[in-house]
RNA sequence: AGGGGAUUAGUGUAACGGUAGCACGAAUGGUUCUGGUCCAUUUAGUCGGGGUUCGAAUCCCUGAUCCCCUGCCA
C-alpha cells in the first residue's frame, strides 16, 4: 500500500474542528498557527507540531496557519533560532504566506490589556521577592495565602505599573499579577505572575523594553490577536487552561480554543531543547545540525527527506497521552520514500582489490546500469568496467559458512551489470590478511546475464579501479545506546551517560563509481546493496567527497549472522 | 482529603452501544541482476473487578497504574 496516498487520519484535534466548523462556531473559519520560542533549534518533535497545525489549516477550505515566534523572554532568545526555524519550517514544506508574527511586536497592546485588568481591579503590583512569592503560593495539597500588596488601589497599581514601565525599579524588585484565587487547587491559578521586570536587552526590541509579559499572559492575548480559532498545545499546559480562558474572558477579548496534545517520544532519542543546547554546547555533538541530531536541521544534512518526515507525522497520530514511537517507523518512513527517489549507485566502503586474470588488460567495458528500478523514467548510466576492480570486503569470504551466498575459493558470482566472475586465488600478506582476489570472468556474460541459463545465488556490487573515485564515508548509529536515554543507572549521571561511542563511525579510502564526481551538495543516493547516503552539504568538495549515511537498507544476511552467531555461543 | 489528564497486540494507532481493524516490528515462504523492493502467510491486544444492555473497548460504579502542576521559563 502507498501510505502517501492514505487519506488524512482523523485525530481527536481534528474531530473537534470539524465539529466547530459544523455549529459555525467561528464563522467557518480554521486559523490554527505554530508558536516556538526562538531559543533552540527545531526538532523532530517539532515536525509533529508543524504538521498538525499547518496540516489542519491545508486540509480546510481557507484555512491558515500563523508562525509566530513566542519571544516574551529575552534572556534565551536569539536571532540565529529565528532564521533556522524559518529554514526548518519552510524546508518540510510548509507556507506561513505573509503571516509571520513576533510576539514582541504585540508588547504595546499587551501592555494596554493590563492597564484595563488593572483598572478592574483584577490585576495588581506586589512587591514580594520571589521566595516570599513562593511561600505565599502554598503547596500542593493547602492553599496559599494573599500578599500584603493584594488589595492596593487601582491607582496605585496603575501607577507602579507605569513606573514599572519606565524603568524606575531594579529587576526582581516587583512583578505584576493577576488577581484570581490564592486557594485554587490549580496553582497556576493562584494570582500568576503577568509582567517581570527584566533589564534585558531583546534580540527585535532592543532596549524597549524593561518588563516582559509571562507566557500564560502573552499566549492567549497574541492568540486573540491573531483571531486563532484552535490555539495547539502540548500537554503539559492542560492545567494553564483556566487561566488562558479567565484572562480573554475578564479582557472580554476573542477567545481561541486551546487544545492540548500529547508530545512526540522517539526510541534512542531525547527530545528535550534544553538536553539538545546541552550536547551542543558541550561539543559532544557537531552542532545542532549533526547529523545524529534529531533537529530537523541535524536530520537534513543526515539525508532525511521532508516527506518522509511529513509521512511519519501522519502515521504516528496524533492523542492525549505519552507514548514513545519506535525509531523503526521513522527509518520504515525514510526508506520508503528513498527507495522510490533516490538514484542508484555503486560504492565499495571497504575495498578488496580483485583482478580479473583472463580480462584484457588496457580494456575498458562501458556497461549500462539502471539508475533507479522502481523509476523506469530515471534512465541509465554507463558504468566503466576493467581488469583491476575493488568489491566489498565482506563480500569474500575464504571458508564460508552456511547460507553464504557471496563470493568464496572457486565459487561464481554476478558482479552487478558486468560480468559473472569465478574466485580462482587468494593473495594474502604476512599476518594472513586477504589483500587480494584473482578471478577469471565469461564474456558471455557480458550485462550480467548468462546464455546457458546458468544460475549464480549473489549479485556483487563493485567499481572499477582505475576509474573510481575516493570518497570519505561517514556512518552514524543511535546516538545513544538505551532506547529511554534518560534510563541511567548510576545516582549522580545523566542522559550524557547513556550517549553511544559508536554513533559516528568515519571510513576513508572508500571507492565510488565516478558517476558521483557531479553529485551535488545534500545529493541523496542508494548506494547499491548498502544504503542510502547523501554528500555531506557541509564537508563535501569535488575534490574530496564526503558521503553521510542516512539510513542503511534492510539486511536479512546481518540477522542471519546474527543468528549463526548466537547459535554457536549457545553450543558453547 | 490537592487538582488536572490518561490507559486497545512488542510499538504506534482505529473502531464514537453492533464482526476489535491498520501500520511498524518479528517470523515463515515466494519473486528478484540489490540478502533491497515487491507479494503471500503467521504472530499478538481492549489495565483489574463489578454492573446497565439483546449486545460494552465504548455507558455507570470501583480499584490499579502512568503522566502533568508549588520558575519572576515556555
Amino acid at each position: 500500500m502507498n501510505t502517501n496516498d492514505s487519506k488524512t487520519p482523523t485525530d481527536f484535534v481534528r474531530s473537534i474542528v470539524a465539529d466547530d466548523l459544523k455549529t459555525n462556531k467561528y464563522d467557518g473559519r480554521v486559523h490554527t498557527r505554530f508558536p516556538p520560542e526562538p531559543n533552540g533549534y527545531l526538532h523532530i518533535g517539532h515536525a509533529k507540531s508543524i504538521c498538525l497545525n499547518f496540516g489542519i489549516a491545508a486540509e480546510n477550505d481557507g484555512g491558515k496557519c500563523n508562525l509566530r515566534f513566542d519571544d516574551t523572554n529575552p534572556c534565551k532568545e536569539e536571532q540565529e533560532y529565528v532564521d533556522s526555524i524559518q529554514e526548518d519550517v519552510r524546508w518540510l514544506g510548509w507556507s506561513w504566506e505573509d503571516r509571520l508574527y513576533f510576539a514582541s511586536d504585540y508588547f504595546e497592546q499587551m501592555y494596554e490589556y493590563a492597564v484595563a485588568l488593572i483598572t478592574k481591579g483584577k490585576a495588581y503590583v506586589c512587591d514580594l521577592t520571589s521566595e516570599e512569592m513562593s511561600e505565599h503560593r502554598g503547596s500542593l495539597k493547602n492553599g496559599g495565602k494573599a500578599s500584603p500588596h493584594r488589595e492596593r488601589s487601582v491607582e496605585e497599581n496603575l501607577d507602579l505599573f507605569r513606573r514599572m514601565r519606565a524603568g524606575e525599579f531594579p529587576d526582581g524588585s516587583r512583578v505584576l499579577r493577576a488577581k484570581i484565587d490564592m486557594e485554587s487547587p490549580n496553582l497556576n491559578m493562584r494570582d500568576p505572575i503577568m509582567y517581570r521586570i527584566l533589564h534585558a536587552e531583546h534580540h527585535r526590541t532592543g532596549d524597549d523594553w524593561c518588563i516582559y509579559p509571562m507566557y500564560d499572559w502573552a499566549h492567549g492575548l497574541e492568540d486573540s490577536v491573531e483571531k486563532i480559532t484552535h490555539s495547539i498545545c502540548t500537554l503539559e499546559f492542560e492545567n494553564h487552561r483556566p487561566l488562558y480562558d479567565w484572562f480573554l474572558d475578564e479582557l472580554g477579548a476573542y477567545h481561541p480554543r486551546q487544545i492540548e496534545f500529547a508530545r512526540l517520544n522517539l526510541t534512542y532519542t531525547i527530545m528535550s531543547k534544553r538536553k539538545l543546547l546541552e550536547l551542543v554546547a558541550g561539543d559532544y555533538v557537531g552542532g545542532w545540525s549533526d547529523p545524529r541530531m534529531p533537529t530537523i536541521s541535524g536530520l537534513r544534512r543526515r539525508g532525511y527527506s521532508p516527506e518522509a518526515i511529513r509521512n511519519f507525522c501522519k502515521l504516528i497520530g496524533v492523542n492525549k497521552f505519552n507514548s514513545t514511537v519506535d525509531i523503526a517507523l521513522l527509518e520504515h518512513c525514510l526508506r520508503e520514500d528513498l527507495n522510490k527517489n533516490s538514484p542508484r549507485a555503486m560504492a565499495v566502503l571497504n575495498p578488496l582489490k580483485v583482478v580479473i586474470d583472463n580480462y584484457p588488460e588496457d580494456q575498458v567495458d562501458e556497461l549500462e546500469a539502471v539508475n533507479n528500478p522502481e523509476d523506469p523514467a530515471a534512465g541509465t548510466r554507463k558504468v566503466p568496467f576493467s581488469k583491476v576492480l575493488y568489491i566489498e570486503r565482506e563480500d569474500f569470504m575464504e571458508d564460508p559458512p552456511k547460507k553464504f551466498f557471496r563470493l568464496a575459493p572457486g565459487r561464481e558470482v554476478r558482479l552487478r551489470y558486468a560480468y559473472y566472475v569465478t574466485c580462482t586465488d587468494v593473495v594474502k600478506d604476512e599476518n594472513g590478511e586477504v589483500v587480494e582476489l584473482h578471478c577469471t570472468y565469461d564474456p558471455a556474460t557480458r550485462g550480467g546475464d548468462s546464455p546457458d541459463g546458468r544460475k549464480v545465488k549473489a549479485t556483487l556490487h563493485w567499481v572499477s579501479a582505475d576509474h573510481c573515485l575516493d570518497a570519505e564515508v561517514r556512518l552514524y548509529n543511535n546516538l545513544f545506546t538505551k532506547e529511554n536515554p534518560d534510563d541511567v543507572a548510576d545516582e549522580g549521571a545523566d542522559f550524557k551517560s547513556n550517549l553511544n561511542p559508536d554513533s559516528l563511525e568515519v571510513l576513508a579510502g572508500c571507492k565510488v563509481e565516478p558517476s558521483l564526481a557531479t553529485a551535488e551538495a545534500g545529493g541523496r543516493f542508494q548506494f547499491e546493496r548498502q544504503g542510502y547516503f547523501c554528500v555531506d552539504s557541509e564537508d563535501s568538495t569535488p575534490d574530496a567527497l564526503v558521503f553521510n549515511r542516512t539510513v542503511a537498507l534492510r539486511d536479512t544476511w546481518a540477522k542471519i549472522q546474527k543468528q549463526q552467531q548466537a547459535q554457536k555461543s549457545q553450543k558453547k
